[in-house]
Formats: structure tokens, sequence, C-alpha cells
DNA sequence: AATATCGTAAAATATATATTTTACAAATTT
DNA sequence: AAATTTGTAAAATATATATTTTACGATATT
């Protein structure tokens, strides 16, 4: 009897981490990956690329995939374990600073290069522009297509000013974690 | 010396509809939704699954699942062209609202069913913790649990006030949208 | 009513992604 | 220095996703 309620506790624990690690897809990330995070999470302590493939059947070399990721994505960090050669991994235990390094990274990852992009090709676009030879008709289009590029590029800065409403944690203003949670304050 | 005006404006086209599709992928929408979408957009009028075909050389199922995608996200319309059989498909113009679109469709699909997959879980584990057979260990745990079940079941009520926000376009009040497109107002 | 057109479901194929296996360099212990 | 351990790259395999092909019902046209 007393193993049945164990039991349960363990089946309850492996439909949240499955859970989380299906949440996890639209951020962009694995499935494995989130399931990781989210053993890490449950597991409350530092944890190593061996006792992840223990306990989630998988090769420690997915661990190793899956780990890099969840670094790159800012929201793991590996740390030393004294006595102990291995390395040991923690997650950022806030959801909300989850959120914000999770949806911040993605987007700033790609707004850069794109305006980048974009204001190449907007370059390119005046010259035929300019250009006493083009056929009126190109031309016409070409302005149609600066003017795109532009409302785009102010869209990028848009999302980076937006990024920064997140990382500043400006939004909390605006947008409040109702309840508790009140040690997030200091950051 | 006419045509490769043409031919520069083609390949400067094609290169930020390439861009757009990538850039979605960070939405969750497969790159070929992504074209799709960027194709309808820089057409500037409304096309039709052949029309899609033809344009991007991939078959009419294809163009059909990549519009129902763009249709289920919010950010394709399906309309009527009269004089023809042919359903037309048109585009969200705004970036702002499309992004708000994309935003809210992923985030709100998930937060209603996982709150109350969470609450149902609370459930369970408040029968643990309440029965007096159970092992004070397995209690424990399940308080524990419990309680990570609570910051995730207010984390999703936050994700919930921040789509309103941004659905509401409060937003904006925050993060302006500096110059131009002064017509989105009236939303 | 017969014929043609349109859109999509279902099955088949092709492509991309995830996972494991194998191999090896770097660091650590003996 | 030899042997062991750790982490990861590279190749091989397995799995999932995207795309096309085929087939067919619904609607419109003749």
């Amino acid at each position: 009897m007393k193993g049945s309620h164990e039991d349960r506790l363990d089946v309850i624990k492996s439909r949240i981490i499955e859970q989380i690690g299906n949440n996890m897809k639209i951020y962009g990330v694995s499935q494995t990956t989130g399931r990781v995070m989210a053993t890490i999470y449950y597991h409350q302590k530092p944890m190593t690329l061996d006792e992840l493939s223990e306990e989630m059947g998988m090769t420690k070399m997915s661990m190793s995939n899956a780990v890099r990721e969840l670094m790159d994505l800012g929201v793991a960090e590996k740390i030393h374990v004294k006595g102990s050669r291995k390395d040991h991994y923690v997650i950022e235990q806030d959801y909300y600073q989850f959120f914000i390094d999770l949806f911040c990274t993605s987007w700033s990852k790609t707004t850069h290069a794109k305006a980048a992009t974009r204001m190449k090709l907007s370059r390119d676009l005046e010259e035929i522009i300019q250009d006493e030879n083009a056929d009126p008709e190109t031309k016409e289009e070409a302005k149609k297509i600066l003017e795109e590029n532009h409302k785009a590029i102010e869209f990028f800065n848009w999302i980076n000013r937006l990024i920064q409403h997140f990382e500043s944690h400006e939004i909390f203003k605006h947008v409040p974690i109702k309840e508790g949670n009140k040690k997030r304050d200091p950051y």
C-alpha cells in the first residue's frame, strides 16, 4: 500500500515532465531538450550527464546535445561540484526569467542579422531606382519593395525594443505577477 | 540591359521571401508555409492555390496545407472573388498585428489545457497529502510538487494576461511603434 | 444529366531531424 | 607514463516531418 503512493507520485511527476517537454516545443526546442530541462528542474539539485542519461533512459550523447541547447538558450548553466570530475548542470529556477530568456534569445538572434540583410537589399533597391536606364515599371516595383523593406526594418527595431522591455523586467510593471514570488524583485 | 534590372529585382524579392520563410520558423511554422505567406504578401493581391503552386514550383496540395496552417494561425483569410470559382487567400498586412496573431495563437493554445492538467494533478497530490496511510517522505515530496504546480498555474495565468496585453494593443502604449503606420490606431 | 473544375483526404515517397553508435582527444587518477 | 574517465565530434541508424502522388466527393458549368 505504501508503494502505491510513491508510484502515483512518479506518474504525476513524469506527466508533468512530459507536459513541460511538449510546452517547450513552442519555444522551438525539441521535446527531449524540454524533458531534460524539466528533469533537472524537478530534481532540485545539479545533475550530471550520466544521471540524466540514467533517469531518462537515453544515451549520454543525447543529454550532451540537450544541455548544450539549453545553455545556448541561456536557461542552463554548467557548474563545478567539488569532489566530482563530472560537469553538473543547473536550470534557471524562475519561470518568468526562464520565459524571458527563451523569448529574448530566440528573437534577438534573428532581428539583428535580418535587419542588416534588409538594409543591404535597400541599398540595392536604391541603385535600381536611381539608375536612369532602368525601366519605369521596374523602378516602380523597386520603390514598393523599398517601402516594404523600410516597414520591415522598423518592425525589427520594435522587436528589439520589445526584447528590452522584457529583459529589463519593465513588462512586470504593466503585466504584474499577481501574488507570491516576491523574492524576484531584486533582479 | 533592361532585363538585368528586372532580374536583380527578382533576386531581391526571392531573398526577402526566403528570409521571411526562415523567420517564420521561430514562430513554429514550416519554411514552406512561411514562404507561402511571404509570397501572398508581396503579390499584393489575393492568390489562388494554383497561382501559388505555379509561383513556388510546388504542388497544389502543399499550398493547400500551407494556407490551412496560416488560417489556423489566424494570419490568412479565404476570400471569394466574384467571377472565379477558386478560393483566394489574403494575408494580414500589418506586421505588428501579424506578430500578435502568431504569438497569441500559439501561446493561448497551450496555456488553457496545460493549466487544467496541472489543476487535476494538484487534486491528486492533495489526496496523497491527506491520506494518513501515506509514507511521510512521499507526502513531503508531494507537497513540494504541489507547490511547484501552484507556481506553474500562476505562471500560466500570467501568460494569459500577457496575451491580453498584446491582443488589446496595450503593449503599444509602453513599447510604441515609433514612426509611421498611424492608420493602425483604429484597431 | 453529363462533364469539368476545385479542394483535400489518404497513401506513398522523399527529406529532414533526432538518437545512437563508434571513436578519440583532453583531463584526471593511479 | 599508463590506465581510466569524461565529454563530444563524426558517422550510422532510426524516427518524424514535409511533399508528392493518387483518388474522390462536392460544387459548378455545359
